[in-house]
RNA sequence: GGCCCCUUAGCCAAGUGGUAAGGCAGUGGAUUGCAAAUCCGCCAUUCCCCGGUUCGAAUCCGGGAGGGGCCUCCA
């Protein structure tokens, strides 16, 4: 049985829905301000690999993602370019959804924008000023924690001790020094694209009503799970929270998840978040410029969610990309050659290979076994990390099988473990396809541009370098030296190509070449 | 100062009361003309340290050390 952990009360809870019903699901998404980073990419990941496995169980899930564009960074940033607010705002949400599509990110019903939205949170805010929950102030308008019962209890906070120790800056006009803009009167020199016209004059919406207000409208007063970094937690989470339960007097979120943030590690051991503010970031796009996106799908799924996830010391006088992205890299290549192999005996490519989206049963014993596996490991809390350990056995048993029956050809698959091997594969891509892998061909047999003459070029050096080979198998004994001199251009041809980049493996059934 | 969390091999990382998954690296063998790939082995008597509970603890409790997140914008 699914078991989710959930942040409000701390402890792994049974799923509260049954397969067949339709689950709600919202994550905060980025302020659209600056490409995104790596670890911009952790909770889209995690969270639509949430959705994949939900709906592999019979969920049917409905997921929003909002987009942020319109703040105060996106005002001092389009000031700094010379660019408006808007220009900006759409020119960064493009970089967010080509990341997406590039680490398979396909879940996201929708992704409404803050400024799409303006209208109803002024009639939130309106709502909650009647209710007493808030007061306009000097232009703007603030949440009264006080008069919030609850407030805090997502992060187990008491309000009356957030001024001590705080780096909360003094208001003149707030009540309580832990409340919260809900609306944010405009200041002098701000640009006409962020004002807006409300009850309590010109300005633009605090951050966490945004949330509040677009959950609501298009998932209900009361979601499923709401997602995201660990980050977020305080002060956004909870003051979202306090305004949508203090407007609708509902619970918001019936489950509250919130993925570990990616870390790197300084020269002198000293660990960090990776953040803008601290200038240590890696950029989606330069990442994808050494690694494909399923590398790095893959190697944010390793970590379970709720764990930091280490991207370890980066020298990048030294390295192109961290080491442990690096490593994943190459565990990751396990795969991708077994896809390769899939594609030389069955003559169709793996990442083609139409696998069911939702559970099956028909599987015989040794792979059925995989996948009880696999799903007891996604149902303790989506363990993906423990997870992937399975698909790499699996991965090991189809190898094996291959092996035992020399399956070399589609012919070769009616055999009982050319059997065994279709029906592995499948298991391997429908179980793959739950965490959102296998859905591109392998980097390896990426030929570029140029794919036909290099692809051409490529079977001329091989067919030559096997005469090579065939004229030196044909002289008798060892040690005789035309056959050494033979062998030698042989492995000349193979050690040049290998410093080209250009892996040659010899097969019986033939020679055959990839990308390191 | 307050609130939360983490510490498992050289590295990454599952495991949450029944005797340590998986990956990277390393290493021995099968295979190969030699490689590569693949397969079969080996690689933590022990889970930061010290106490306690228990027939039994990496797992629970107490204390200590180290690290992290949040309390300000942050995925």
């Amino acid at each position: 049985m699914l078991q989710v952990y959930n942040t409000l009360t701390r402890r792994k809870e049974p799923f509260p829905k049954q397969p067949g019903e339709t689950v709600t699901m919202y994550v905060c998404g980025p302020t659209v301000y600056k490409p995104s980073h790596i670890g911009h990419m952790v909770g889209p990941v995690i969270f639509d690999t949430v959705k994949r496995y939900l709906t592999y169980l019979g969920f049917s899930v409905r997921w929003v993602v909002n987009i942020t564009d319109v703040d105060d960074k996106l005002i001092a940033r389009s000031a700094e370019l010379g660019t408006t607010v808007p220009a900006l705002a759409q020119r960064m949400t493009e970089d967010y959804f080509e990341c997406l599509k590039q680490l398979n990110v396909t879940g996201v019903d929708a992704f409404p924008r803050a400024t799409e939205h303006i209208g109803g949170m002024i009639r939130m805010i309106g709502h909650l000023i009647a209710k007493g929950y808030a007061y306009p102030a000097g232009g703007s308008v603030w949440f009264d924690v006080s008069k919030d019962e609850d407030y805090g209890k997502l992060c187990n906070r008491d309000p009356e001790q957030m001024a001590e120790g705080g780096r909360i800056e003094p208001n003149p006009h707030k009540r309580n020094p832990g409340d919260f803009a809900l609306w944010k009167g405009a200041k002098p020199g701000e640009p006409p694209e962020v004002t807006w016209e409300s009850p309590w004059g010109p300005g633009r919406p605090g951050w966490h009503i945004e949330c509040s207000v677009m959950s609501t409208t298009l998932l209900g007063e009361t979601i499923d799970i709401h997602g995201g970094g660990l980050d977020l937690k305080f002060p956004h989470h909870e003051n979202e929270l306090a305004q949508s339960e203090s407007a609708t007097g509902k619970t918001f979120a019936r489950i509250w998840m919130h993925n570990g943030l990616l870390k790197l590690r300084s020269k002198e051991g000293k660990e960090d978040k990776m953040a803008g503010s601290i200038g240590n970031v890696l950029n989606v796009a330069d990442a994808l410029k050494h690694v494909s996106g399923e590398v790095l799908r893959f190697f944010i799924l390793n970590t379970h969610y709720t764990s930091p996830i280490d991207l370890g010391v980066w020298d990048r006088e030294k390295d192109p990309i961290p080491t442990s992205i690096e490593a994943a890299r190459k565990a990751y290549a396990t795969f991708e050659r077994l896809a390769e192999r899939y594609q030389r005996i069955t003559g169709t490519a793996f990442h083609e290979l139409k696998a069911p989206t939702r559970a099956s049963t028909d599987y015989p014993p040794p792979l059925r076994d995989f996948q009880q596996r696999f799903r007891h490991h996604m149902d303790d809390d989506f363990n993906t990390g423990g997870a992937t350990a399975v698909l790499f056995e699996l991965a090991s048993f189809l190898n094996r099988t291959a092996d035992t029956g020399k399956l070399e050809s589609a012919q070769d698959l009616d055999s009982p473990e050319g059997q065994v091997f279709r029906q592995g594969a499948m298991l391997l891509k429908e179980l793959g396809q739950i965490l959102g892998l296998f859905w591109s061909a392998p980097a390896s047999l990426a030929l570029g541009a140029d794919g036909q003459l290099v692809g051409g070029l490529m079977q001329l050096l091989i067919d030559l370098r096997n005469n090579l080979r065939a004229e030196a198998k044909k002289i008798p004994g060892k040690d005789d030296p035309a056959k050494k001199a033979l062998f030698a251009q042989t492995d000349l041809i193979r050690q040049r190509l290998a410093e080209l980049g250009i892996v040659l493996e010899d097969r019986p059934t033939g020679t055959t070449w990839r990308r390191a």
